[in-house]
DNA sequence: CTAAAACCTGACGTCGACGTGAGAGGCAAG
DNA sequence: CTTGCCTCTCACGTCGACGTCAGGTTTTAG
């Protein structure tokens, strides 16, 4: 298929496909004329890069996982690379955890003071459910 | 304490402190020279705008967060975007232990191909995928 | 054939959270 | 006073994953 093809299955852009080849990380064969053609199997790599890149993965280390994937080729240097991505991504989703939970608390709290028509607890001191809502703003203007 | 005090407590550069000012994410006293100085509550706060920023909220919704927490002004259309926000912290955490997962596949994978000495299984499993969208290609090891 | 999509290669623009350097001023100590 | 560190305000630089515009070519539809 060409490119406006595959852009269309994955959804993602045109330029972030050329893009995707300009970094490494996805080939295609050129017809006479210049136009990329890709196989079948595109779509799953693109969605694959989306994946990671969503993971927070730069570039350059999805270009050496999929030297892995699909070249067969890992080094342990490599491996240990990845496993330190991996631990890097579970360190994101305890912070997401954490900073949800926080979020959680002020939306709970705040939700609270629009029905009992008083000001944030964070003032009143602490948070509803306890998670850090500690702010007491104990300064200036009131 | 000054800006310099504040940035080592909080782990964050002085420039960050500026910049949030800059955004209205925190405010300082000036000394009749021009210097900036905190309480000892801007440590608090300066954390939690981190947590916040490390949840990919944007400054600006930072800063909606933190009239509500401080002044205690909540509109339910903020809290109606602060609670879209927490809903948007767990699509990403749901993304990333989607990514974490297929990493994970792929490190043991690849690990398990250097003590046998045998090329990737995505590529003797390949077919159409390529890079593997079932993540079956773990190997027998864990 | 023509016209219209779709595609091509550059190459500059964007956005966000700062980094960094310049040049000047504040502040405590001697 | 001077020294020396800290701080101030601009204001441009950065980095990554693209967006977008320009100008030309290939493919497709009629």
């Amino acid at each position: 298929m060409r490119i406006g093809e595959l852009a269309a299955r994955t959804g993602v852009s045109v330029r972030a496909l050329r893009y995707y080849e300009e970094q490494g990380l996805l080939d295609a064969e050129r017809s006479t004329g210049g136009q990329r053609h890709y196989p079948e199997n595109a779509v799953d790599r693109v969605r694959l890069i989306q994946q990671l890149y969503a993971a927070g993965l730069a570039s350059r280390a999805i270009v050496e996982l999929l030297h892995c994937v699909v070249d067969g080729n890992a080094t342990p240097e490599l491996l240990a690379r990845l496993a330190s991505e991996r631990d890097r991504i579970d360190g994101r989703i305890a912070e997401l955890t954490g900073a949800r939970d926080r979020l959680d608390s002020v939306v709970t709290g705040a939700a609270a003071n629009l029905r009992t028509g008083r000001p944030c607890p964070a003032r009143a001191g602490a948070g509803t459910t306890g998670a850090g809502a500690r702010r007491r703003e104990t300064g200036p203007t009131g």
